[in-house]
DNA sequence: TAATATTGTCGCAGATTGAGACAATATTAA
DNA sequence: TTAATATTGTCTCAATCTGCGACAATATTA
């Protein structure tokens, strides 16, 4: 085993989503000297459930467990097989390429979208990248190889499980108000949604729990407060 | 490169799904020698894209091109890596392992599901099984390894996806009658539907188109039928 | 105390859905 | 020929769901 213990050929990739200034932003790392970034990605070992890697490296990057972490494809075109990105970014590295030919080998990437409170997160850059930072999605620099393509599945299928699985509420805190809740999903569908409707809506679902109002100092009404109860929508799946 | 071009420990799985006699059903291989049964699966070449080693494979054991296929989950936990399967496997075709020990090593297997019109499928074993056989979904053997659970995921998938897409219409013959369609939906979804309320919704997209009438010499009123027009939902994708 | 911005909720019209009913056949039986 | 039978195509009606505006109830500031 020259791969210092991860399987060959197979990679993953993450969408982190966190929400913030009305807002849906995703981390991407840059790698030094090369000006190329990316998502947070890696490898699985060899005694390793592939969840399970994914999950480690969402730990490094995020600081957290215990995330919302949801599968959606597996990119194994030959159009992602270039070989001379991987060896650039070794390269300014100062990386030997000794031991580590495997990495310039070809991948199939299988890729997850997390869904994290913005305000939990450390955004924690790796050995070969400079940063790790959020980005709202229609201010993505280019990003390297398919990952352009990996983020728009990403956000389609993220779309298409939002009205199945109450899903958006992994992207706020504990406690949130209803405008908060709206504005999450009005950003993840890119529409305004009438709030009447969307709030008799969330509540006949029964899964949000009222708690006090929320004086928040502006001139108006104050609103309630929700936090999120359990069932098939539960916070850690 | 030992492992005749193929990629070290990356798999596929199929799920084939078949409509007939009133029932969903699927293909599956069973394996010389060895009492055991399996998904069609294969591996992916190395200069190959994942979905048309997929094809290839689809080609091999049905002998159609063109099928409605899509991919739905990479498994990937350590629970599925039993080499001494596979082991059996080799042994009962009496294979020397030489050269194939890559076979015995840890493999994640990206499944996918396809949808076929029953009466053009051929089912064709490969060199290591013994048949390849249509079984009911109510009357599968044991499977081996988690290939019962990649039913159960891909039955869940298609579900999910038959009230998005119309994707149904990809098991049945060019023409076919409402009761049909109706009963391809009441197979995968596992309930009865309301007669009436079916034709009303289906014949509201505006993707079928009416033919003649369709005289089976049942004494009773002769049913329209229907073939299937293009749009978002073609049968091919 | 009045003005302003938001919030929680309600009401209404229009669209959608579930379920039964009825007329229109295609064939068989009388 | 005519009646009986099994299905099919369609319609109606009620119940439910949705989109959208309206109104009263606050927090805070003027």
């Amino acid at each position: 085993m020259d791969s210092k213990g991860y399987l060959k050929h197979i990679a993953y990739d993450s969408v982190i989503f966190g929400f913030s200034g009305e807002k849906l932003k995703i981390l991407i790392m840059k790698y030094h000297n090369t000006g190329l970034f990316a998502l947070p990605g890696g490898f699985v070992k060899h005694d390793e459930d592939l969840n399970d890697a994914v999950r480690r490296g969402l730990k490094e990057r995020t600081g957290l467990d215990d995330i919302y972490l949801e599968q959606f494809y597996a990119f194994g075109s030959m159009a992602r097989y270039k070989p001379e990105v991987m060896e650039a970014i070794m390269k300014a590295n100062n990386q030997t390429l000794e031991g580590y030919s495997w990495l310039l080998d070809r991948f199939i990437s299988v890729a997850y979208y997390a869904l994290i409170n913005y305000e939990d997160v450390v955004p924690t850059p790796d050995a070969l990248s400079d940063s790790c930072d959020w980005y709202a999605l229609d201010e993505l620099p280019n990003l390297m190889l398919d990952h352009s393509i990996i983020v728009t599945k990403a956000l389609q299928t993220l779309r298409d499980n939002l009205e199945r699985k109450l899903v958006g509420i992994n992207l706020l805190p504990t406690l949130f108000t209803m405008k908060e809740l709206q504005q999450v999903y009005e950003a993840i569908l890119g529409e305004k949604l009438h709030r009447g409707t969307f709030q008799r809506k969330v509540l006949s679902m029964g899964i949000l729990k009222r708690h006090e109002k929320h004086f928040s100092g502006a001139a108006n009404k104050a609103p309630f407060l929700y936090s999120f109860e359990g069932s098939p929508y539960a916070r850690k799946l």
